[in-house]
RNA sequence: GGGCGCGUAGCUCAGCUGGGAGAGCAUCGGCCUUACAAGCCGAGGGUCACAGGUUCGAGCCCUGUCGCGCCCACCA
């Protein structure tokens, strides 16, 4: 071996501390998170020096379990928010909670179910107390599997959106929009959900396509005259119906605009309309309207100021505004009977298959039924301007076309329905006074009637929606309506993280309500990431057992692996197809981390020399150092501009292909020699950049990095923390850019990896002794290959290597051309040398195709004359080296075939 | 119906302002070389969906077609 072996171990050196021979991320993850949060390492001051960055998280429901979308959401905020913290600024990220309504109601629901019981036994005092337990023993499950993620949260601040601080914006926020007249309370149809016996919003319903049927009913004519078909895929709602629709341009039918039909079964007058929004085409041309069981009806009806029958109760039964004969039948009861009785009368026309879509509780999956109620609403209209007119100015939205989206949706915007019938959230602060009617809205809870001074006051029933303790969240977890020093410091905040799925459910709604409250922008950036898909590109569901858990995945394969994997694939505008062997494939990486740490602690002594990085004037050390700060800017400018991706992909390259491949082996022979000063200069290096490129890679996999650095030496007077995430990001080392380096490294590469070539392609065995020749171009690759000679040796494995612009080697030789540099490698009596022959004929085949096309370019005049100077400059220089290196193999390989004859 | 995204190697995907097609995994061949077999060294593999256009030059820009997916609005 060209260089010695390095010192046993044992020896006198003081013990070390020996790392494990693979790395075990359990352990070491679980360690680390205890410690950050003891130390309260993420909790800011907000009165401490450094530019303010913040983030709040999008808090998952308490009743969730950390799924993948959580992961990769957490996993993105956090590269962002440890990154931030290097680069000086003020950080603050607040986690925390939703108490996702419905969806909370429903587990306690389900528990009580399994006893027996229903909310309604316990009443709603004793309902709510139990939830709260719920949420004390299981809520904060969560929680621990965001720590489990490594998220640099500041555990400190840690909010719920039902806790009392929340509670105190809310009703500062309601009483408010009241008194601006921004919210009301009125009769509207809105998406009830039988089964959960609550309002929807129109964003919380879902759409299915059912099939269905299309119904056609004969309502006769008052006057006798004839009759009128209608279509529908709802015919018991016909027991509610007002009016007969047709489009005033319809030759057919708009005669009978003005007269009368009678319902059947029911026996009212309906008058005839004309409205546009009846479809010539579709159906029957007649329109049955149906005010308070159908959303357009209800819109129909409002324009022709149309009586509102209900006929359905809260629970989807009739009522008694239908015919005794129906009443207490469930939708599909009374659907059936109500078709009989058509039939039996004559009136029922023909019925044809028409598939729909229906909508349903994105909850329960049940059917959705228009019903008619007195709900609270919020105006949307000026909310939604001020939130539109904030993009792109103030906010900005990644990736940009989202934006689109983001107008469309502010552009049709609805006014929204608040009020929710159910117990598990923000209870609505209006009474209305028995004595007198009054209705109240207050901050505080009245004790009497402002207007009469009764005390018999009742609070409302409803609770507000969840989204709307969400939508103040950027504030709210701040303090808000308090004047807190956090406000002053972190809001606005500095980005929004989150998945497009909740574009208009939250972050739109904090747009609004940010910019009226807190009169600014909720965030200057929203950065919108994929949806985690499987590896079909399904969407990842318990129902299609599908999901990958990540705590399943954290368990096999350490956090770390998993967030470098979700980052690696984290591509603006793109859904990530995820499987479990990408997660086993970093994990890999990160063993490799691991092991190149080990060989530094082997090779390192337990204090670093205090030399000058500068002093190593070798190639190694001088193009690490080069590449080290051209990933430095990398990383950098790749995480402002939100490309998760490259940062993985630059860390991976560098870290596995450059400083792993090449570097390491190239310092052996200095860390194994005898010259100490080249061995001090090369530990130096080392040192430096492997504890460099661990800050690097820190804010993506923040356990392992945070591992390595505790037990990498230090240089005397180095008193930086022992906690890496606290470490400023690795300073600019200018004087390091060497492009000569790089030059050199080129040339260093083609010559051993042509080298190493010659030799699988010839199918020689490894162990087999080689020699090498080179003759040389110029002077200066002479010394560049000189200087490195035994590094050649080593590396591609070679005996002899013969350097010199008149060096020539026997004929019988495998060759190769590297910039102009011929090598030679000796085979008699090693190979046969057909497969040199057939080996450089393929070569040469290559390098031909590649010319033609180089040579087409610079036969067409248009290139010539139209392109810039430098890129046809480029384009002949490099025609004439690959003409050079044709020639050369060409020669070599007559040599070749000289000798066989 | 309106809007958006995507079709690049067997698979999953990069490819940022247009200038000689990349990675990981998988496959094939050779290696237990002392940090790492969770490894090392090499190899094969692509009409960049299709058709036009702009340009000296297109994976990238424009138009259209086909295929896949998503969102919004929904015809009773």
């Amino acid at each position: 071996f060209p260089f010695p072996l390095p010192p046993a171990a044992g020896g006198t050196d003081m013990a070390r501390k020996e790392l494990a021979k693979a790395y075990e991320p359990w352990d070491v993850e679980e360690k680390w998170e205890t410690h950050w949060e003891q130390n309260q390492t993420f909790t800011p001051n907000p009165d401490g020096p450094g530019e303010a960055y913040s983030i709040v998280i999008p808090p998952p429901n308490v009743t969730g379990v950390l799924h993948m979308g959580h992961a990769l959401n957490l996993t993105l905020q956090d590269i962002l928010c440890r990154f931030s913290r290097q680069q000086g600024k003020n950080v603050l990220w607040v986690p925390g909670t939703d108490h996702a309504g419905i969806a909370t109601q429903n587990v306690v629901e389900r528990q009580l179910k399994e006893e027996g019981l229903t909310r309604d036994d316990l009443g709603r005092e004793k309902f709510i107390e139990r939830v709260w337990e719920w949420k004390k023993e299981k809520g904060d499950h969560i929680l621990s599997q965001i720590r489990r993620m490594g998220a640099s949260v500041d555990w400190t601040r840690e909010c719920f959106t039902f806790d009392d601080q929340r509670a105190k914006a809310v009703r500062e926020v309601f009483v408010s929009l009241f008194e601006q007249g921004l919210i009301y309370k009125g009769d509207y149809i809105i998406n009830w959900c039988n089964r959960c016996h609550t309002a929807l919003a129109d964003d919380e319903v879902e759409h299915e396509a059912k099939p269905g049927k299309l119904h056609h009913v004969k309502y006769p004519l008052a006057d006798g005259s004839g009759h009128l078909i209608v279509a529908t895929t709802r015919p018991e709602t016909m027991l509610a119906d007002s009016a007969i629709a047709v489009n005033p341009e319809d030759e057919r039918f708009n005669k009978y605009i003005g007269k009368t039909a009678i319902l059947p079964l029911v026996g009212r007058e309906l008058p005839i309309i004309g409205d546009s929004y009846v479809d010539v085409e579709f159906g029957t041309g007649c329109l049955k309207v149906t005010p308070a069981h159908d959303m357009n009806d209800w819109e129909i009806g409002r324009r022709h100021n149309l009586e509102v029958i209900s006929i359905l109760d809260e629970k989807g039964f009739v009522n008694e505004n239908a015919p005794e004969k129906y009443r207490g039948l469930s939708v599909t009861e009374a659907r059936k009977l109500v078709l009989e009785d058509l039939d039996a009368e004559g009136l029922l026309g023909e019925i044809v298959d028409h598939d729909h879509s229906v909508g349903v509780c994105y909850r329960c999956k049940s059917t959705i039924e228009p019903h008619v109620s007195t709900q609270w609403f919020v105006s949307m209209k000026p909310l939604a301007e001020k939130a539109r007119a904030a993009v792109p100015d103030k906010t900005q939205i990644f990736p940009e076309h989202w934006t689109k989206t983001y107008y469309q949706w502010l552009d049709e915007i609805r006014d929204w329905c608040i009020s929710r019938q159910i117990w598990w959230g923000h209870r609505i602060p209006a009474w209305t006074c028995e004595a007198c009617g009054e209705l109240i809205v207050s901050k505080d809870d009245p004790t009497v009637c402002t207007k009469c001074g009764s005390s018999k006051l009742v609070q409302d029933e409803d609770v507000l929606d969840t989204w709307f303790s969400s939508a103040l969240w950027p504030f709210s977890t701040m303090g808000w309506p308090d004047d807190t020093r956090e406000l002053a410091k972190y809001y606005p905040t500095s980005c929004l993280v989150t998945g497009f799925d909740i574009l208009f459910f939250w972050v739109a709604r904090m747009m609004m309500m940010g910019l009226q409250f807190m009169e600014e922008i909720p965030f200057k950036h929203v950065y919108i990431h994929a949806l985690v898909r499987d590896e079909q590109g399904k969407k990842m569901s318990k129902s299609t057992g599908n999901v990958i858990d990540p705590l399943d995945m954290i368990g096999k394969y350490g956090a770390d692996a998993l967030r470098f994997t979700l980052t690696s694939f984290a591509a603006m505008g793109r859904d990530i197809k995820l499987s479990e062997q990408r997660i086993e494939g970093y994990k890999h990486f990160m063993n490799k981390v691991w092991n190149a740490t080990r060989f530094a602690m082997m090779n390192l002594p337990d204090e670093i020399p205090d030399a000058d990085v500068h002093a190593a004037s070798d190639l190694a050390n001088r193009w690490i150092l080069h590449r080290l700060e051209e990933v430095k800017a990398s990383i950098a400018s790749a995480t402002d501009e939100y490309r998760f991706n490259e940062i993985a992909q630059t860390l991976y390259k560098f870290i596995w292909s450059e400083f792993c491949d090449w570097y390491l082996e190239m310092i052996k022979p200095a860390l194994y020699g005898e010259d100490e000063q080249a061995k001090a200069a090369t530990q130096r290096v080392l040192w430096t950049v492997l504890s460099e490129t661990m800050i690097l890679l820190h804010p993506v996999t923040p356990f392992i990095t945070q591992e390595i650095w505790n037990v990498l030496p230090r240089p005397a007077g180095d008193e930086r923390s022992e906690d890496i995430a606290t470490l400023p990001y690795p300073e600019k080392r200018p004087d390091c850019l060497d492009d000569k380096a790089v030059a050199e490294m080129e040339l260093f590469m083609g010559v051993v990896s042509g080298t190493r070539n010659i030799r699988t392609e010839l199918l020689i065995e490894p162990a087999k002794k080689l020699d090498l020749l080179i003759r040389t171009v110029s002077d200066a690759d002479k010394a560049v290959l000189e200087a490195n000679l035994g590094l050649i040796q080593s590396l591609a494995r070679i005996e002899n290597v013969t350097i010199g612009p008149d060096v020539k080697g026997p004929k019988a030789s495998g060759a190769a051309v590297v910039q102009g540099n011929e090598l030679s490698v000796p085979l008699e009596g090693v190979v046969d040398f057909d497969a040199e022959l057939a080996r450089l004929d393929k070569n040469l085949g290559k390098l031909e195709k590649t010319m033609k096309g180089v040579a087409g370019k610079l036969k067409n005049p248009g290139f010539v004359n139209n392109a810039p100077a430098e890129v046809v400059e480029g384009e002949k220089r490099k025609l004439a080296e690959m003409e050079e290196e044709k020639t050369k193999l060409t020669q070599l390989k007559a040599r070749l075939e000289s000798v066989m004859g």
